[in-house]
RNA sequence: GCCCCCAUCGGCUAGCGGCCUAGGCCCCCGCCCUUUCAAGGCGGUAACACGGGUUCGAAUCCCGUUGGGGGUACCA
């Protein structure tokens, strides 16, 4: 069997959202794991709607994913003489017919269908027109429309590697339009048309496009070529489990790329969202992914994205990265957002390992240890919870005496200082060392406390314990 | 309206007739780790939509109902 080919056809009409990638995703996750080929095309026919820059963003996210290509980009505005010698070809052997119903015609026509209960498809009422007819609307000049022939009777029917058995009555298709007024392509055509020549074996696309899978199989037999291969996968939803939209929130690749999420952390989650390994392996590299993704473990049924997952899985990315390439991470997000921060680079490898464990999105860096790099606001609520303890200025007391008389400023030593006082006070860590945490970070949650105080210094840590001192005093 | 797809814990899923008193992960809730905590450890709550069949036996097969989703453009 030859390898297979797939193709990735993204339409420039936008953002990329993790639907879209996640198809991409498994044409390319299918296409590596099979040692088959993979094609990107763009799909820009519509003129109206696609850009310049959506292409140039969408290989920007594919490029970010990790998503490569053996085969393009083409773009189906280059290959439009092709389009149109396939439509002179159509009309000639009647496979498709010229259609000049007015686009009030068709909505009174459809109108009428809805009213009487029938499928709303075009009736085919230019299909019997007789070559005089045709020849006196085009001296009119009247705009037209191609529309392809269906089988009026029979059906059409295809395995689905995830659906199975599906089948469609041929009757119920209509003639939909594959050239427009202006002699463009749709899809409807562009498409089946791009997948015939460029020789793809197995088509992999979202359910959304199920239904047109019969008016497609009709452009390979009008083409008198042999069907691809389908696959089906399951949609991806919003929390609403409805389509995913800019309604939901977060939906753009980049959108988790700004937020500090790793690019194989998203791959790993897009995987899971309608396939699974086995019934219990989460974590996974992209090494791995490719070696176990099959088109047969794909389930069928449409799944909600999932945002506090992802971010749960990129936390296990973040810490399964080395120290220096954590660190090399880190460092890079903080250029790339444009952070004050990155320019304090060698800082920012010191304070890196502190927060490895803790860290679930590159993003919340800034938050968690900026009070490393400078004067950080006080949370309202963590100084609040500071004033409700009537003993804070007697703990921060105690902490500033004991860290006083730290003789090497470090990890260690601060640990014993600290746990003198706590002893000394007889309390608790947890209440001693909450007010301290505070009046360093201006945050109930920070990186490790004894570290946090080794990297911010002696002297900066005193003033700061001293400022919080005399707040609570006035 | 018409057509198609889908249906296991709140979410992602395992399960392809007996291994299921239904497993894993996220979330949530406890407890632990003489440091907050978003990290780690332990534990817990929680699901086979419903009704008929088939079968010795059904979450698994069939039919119907209900529910959800998608499509129905000179968008892709």
């Amino acid at each position: 069997m030859p390898a297979p080919v797939v193709r990735m056809p993204p339409s420039p009409t936008g953002w990329f959202h993790v639907g879209n990638a996640r198809t991409m995703l498994f044409n390319w996750l299918y296409a590596r794991h099979t040692g088959g080929r993979v094609v990107l095309r763009f799909e820009d026919t519509d003129r109206a709607r696609s850009t310049e820059e959506a292409i140039a963003q969408a290989e920007d996210v594919l490029r970010w994913l990790g998503i490569d290509w053996d085969d393009g980009p083409h773009r189906q505005t280059q290959r439009l003489d092709l389009y149109a010698q396939a439509a002179t070809d159509l009309l000639e052997r009647g496979a498709a017919y010229p259609c000049y119903c007015t686009p009030e015609e068709l909505q009174a026509e459809r109108e009428r269908r809805q009213a009487a209960g029938l499928p709303l498809v075009y009736s085919g009422r230019c299909r019997g027109l007789a070559a005089e007819e045709r020849a006196a609307r085009e001296a009119e000049g009247l705009p037209r429309v191609i529309r392809l022939a269906m089988p009026v009777e029979g059906t059409t029917a295809i395995e689905d590697v995830v659906r199975g058995h599906v089948e469609w009555e041929n009757a119920l298709q209509g003639d939909h339009v594959i050239f427009r007024s202006d002699g463009t392509p749709t899809y409807l055509f562009a498409n089946p048309f791009d997948d015939i020549a460029m020789g793809i074996t197995h088509v992999i696309r979202g359910e959304d496009l199920l239904p047109s899978t019969p008016r497609q199989l009709a452009v390979y037999a009008a083409l008198d070529a042999a069907p691809p291969t389908y696959a089906h996968l399951p949609m991806v939803l919003g929390t609403d489990k409805k389509k995913l939209s800019k309604r939901h929130g977060a939906v753009s690749v980049e959108e988790f790329r700004d937020r500090g999420v790793l690019s194989q952390a998203l791959v790993n989650y897009l995987a899971l969202v309608g396939w699974s390994y086995d019934d219990h392996t989460t974590v996974m590299t992209v090494p791995e992914l490719v070696e176990r993704f099959t088109l047969e473990r794909v389930n069928p049924s449409a799944g909600v994205f999932d945002a506090e997952k992802l971010e749960w899985l990129n936390g296990e990315h973040l810490r399964a990265l080395a120290p220096e390439e954590f660190a090399t991470a880190l460092q890079r997000y903080l250029e790339a957002s444009g952070s004050p921060i990155a320019e304090q680079p060698e800082r920012v490898g010191r304070v890196a390992p502190i927060v490895q464990e803790k860290l679930r999105t590159l993003g919340q860096f800034e938050g968690f240890a900026g009070f490393l790099f400078g004067e950080a606001p006080v949370d309202a609520g963590a100084w609040a919870r500071v004033e409700a303890d009537a003993d804070a200025p007697r703990w921060l007391g105690a902490a500033r005496d004991a860290l006083a008389g730290v003789a090497a400023w470090e990890a260690e030593p601060i640990h014993a200082a600290l746990a003198a006082a706590c002893d000394q006070q007889g309390v608790k860590p947890r209440v001693l060392y909450m007010p301290i945490r505070v009046a360093i970070s201006g945050r109930t949650v920070a990186p490790g406390l004894y570290e946090s105080l080794e990297l911010l210094g002696r002297d900066e840590s005193l003033r700061r314990i001293e400022d919080a001192l005399g707040r609570l005093a006035a």
